[in-house]
DNA sequence: ACGCAAAATGGAACCGATTCCATATATTTA
DNA sequence: TAAATATATGGAATCGGTTCCATTTTGCGT
């Protein structure tokens, strides 16, 4: 492989004036520019990547930290953080920490990506202590959270507005002339499903419905665990016309089997998802949903961190709110 | 940061010892490491990625392109990747090519990962042109590719017998009674779509039941021109009683809209996918598919690629057959 | 206690860029 | 045309590791 000598030697030059021609941002005559040119694509030359940093103390990588790969809104977080740091020509290193269920296999994994010199780091964390992150943000190089509000760090935490979420989910069945309403959460150790509840919960109170106790279930995201919440319901003999669930998933899901049970939908019940995805629009029949920006939540993530990391001044758009999504899985 | 000199001045050794020490293959007494881990601790030192990669010639970074990040298909390959990569303590870098249609396009990409300096790369490429691959094998650092047989590189590609897997959905379709069965396919450029697209038809042939060409239909994976194709096929006005899709997420898709067109599944039209997506199984009704050993392919070729970038010996996994799923959306 | 092989050690040279500085060349101004 | 200024240039020092080699220290056998 060429270096940087071999070209500054063919083209009869300094080294320091190749590097210069190479950064664009020195005084180079158009004579040296010509032959200097001349030599890189003689010689096939490509800068080395390693000696740069080490020299500029810069990396041009950003480490994203993820707590899973699957599922669609994670998928749409990275996409949409790919697609930033192309444009900025910067690098993705990427971490997944599923699996890691402690917090310290969770800073673990974090390190990984510090290793690797991150010029900073982008988190999805949604189980994460505070104060971990809090020490993570400040003996670490720029850290941005993503889909999670730190108090103490608002201008690094980028989330949606969950509880209004909630509301807004809460708004739209009760709306609908809903009188038993069942709700099967995520696990609520994680801001976002907590927000959510919150929302949903609170407003029905609010408007003096109270959500029956009993008809809340701490559910997850995993396919199994999802599963024996629904069935967990379905077994209770309570019953319920409309059920809120903790993301699309899950929805989906309980779509399923509420239909594989004979209950109809939405006749019987009514059932409302949460995050959009693709598939939501797909499902038999379709979901009605809450619909959140979970791609601008990102974009603006990573431009901060752009920002923090290369001292630049995009701008950083404003998050916009969920919005509810009608279709046929509601009446 | 602390540097290797540092270390190496608190615990008053040279930085050939520190070093040494570090890497764990030289001598180094005991007394000696003792006061260097000490030193480590104590300046909370971390080795410099980029001067190492300088110094061995060697970044522990593997590059991962692929075509997309929606799906699961995509989603599945990262995840093993990232899975097997970490074991080994390597690094990721990901480049995302979706939007970049032509193949210049697709090669910019790959210039992405290379102008990182990545020990070896695994590609997703199922439409790029052999002779591009070729050359690029030729002129990069070890390529692997994923999901695609290029018969001059047999040792670097790792795919699915997509041929059998479409003569399996043939078999269990025709197994099954079926009359008149229509087909989906997915986009015939691309490799696997058309392997198993070939094994579907000749199967049907072989056993003396040819398709109607009318009934095929080639499709995409994106949502919008699959809804499309479902709907060509649907306003046709041809009977079929049977639908074997490219993908699962065609089927579901076409669940979904067989049945809003008051189709019942499986009594009138039989509805088979192909990947064994996780929503599958909770697709309402469960979708019968064909499975196939997506992670496992993947990890084999991830193997392969740390086999030759860092001169290992992993043993690298036989990638198992398609297999069909029966559920409830076939009878 | 002595000699010798083996182990441990320090440090220089190197990896391939960037950047600064002193020098050389070109351009403007009086 | 000479002086003053601006621009271009080469090369040394630097970034923080690894590795090789010459030298010192250690451990062992007699």
């Amino acid at each position: 492989m060429a270096t940087i000598k071999d070209v500054a030697k063919l083209a009869e030059v300094g080294v320091g004036t190749v590097s210069r021609s190479l950064s664009g941002n020195g005084g180079v005559s158009a004579k040296a520019q010509q032959r200097i040119s001349q030599a890189m694509l003689q010689l096939n030359y490509r800068p080395n990547s390693f000696a740069r940093a080490l020299s500029t103390q810069r990396s041009n990588i950003i480490g994203v930290w993820l707590p899973s790969l699957s599922g669609s809104f994670h998928q749409h977080i990275l996409h949409a953080i790919e697609l930033e740091l192309r444009r900025h020509d910067k690098h993705l290193i990427l971490a997944n920490a599923e699996g890691a269920g402690s917090n310290e296999a969770c800073l673990q994994h974090l390190d990984y990506l510090i290793r690797r010199d991150c010029d900073g780091v982008l988190m999805v964390c949604p189980e994460m202590a505070v104060s971990d992150l809090l020490s993570a943000q400040a003996s670490y190089p720029p850290l941005v959270f993503i889909n999670h509000s730190v108090d103490l760090l608002s201008a690094e935490s980028f989330s949606v507005d969950h509880y209004l979420g909630g509301r807004l989910a809460a708004i739209a069945l009760l709306e609908q002339g809903h009188q038993n309403i069942a709700c099967i959460t995520g696990r609520l150790s994680a801001q976002d499903a907590q927000q959510r509840q919150q929302g949903f919960v609170n407003e029905l109170a609010r408007q003096d419905r109270p959500i029956n106790p009993r008809l809340v279930i701490e559910g997850s995201f995993d396919f199994e665990e999802c599963r024996a919440a629904i069935h967990q319901l379905l077994s209770s003999g309570l019953a319920f016309d409309a059920l809120f669930c903790g993301n699309d998933k899950v929805a989906l899901v309980a779509l399923s089997m509420l239909q594989s049970a004979g209950i109809k939908v939405p006749q019987q019940v009514a059932v409302l998802g949460y995050d959009n995805v693709d598939f939501a629009a797909y499902a038999s029949p379709p979901l009605s949903t809450i619909s959140i920006p979970i791609e601008q939540m990102a974009s603006a993530a990573c431009r901060r961190v752009l920002n923090m990391a290369y001292d630049l001044q995009l701008t950083i758009p404003k998050v916009e709110s969920p919005r509810f999504i009608a279709r046929a899985s509601t009446p």
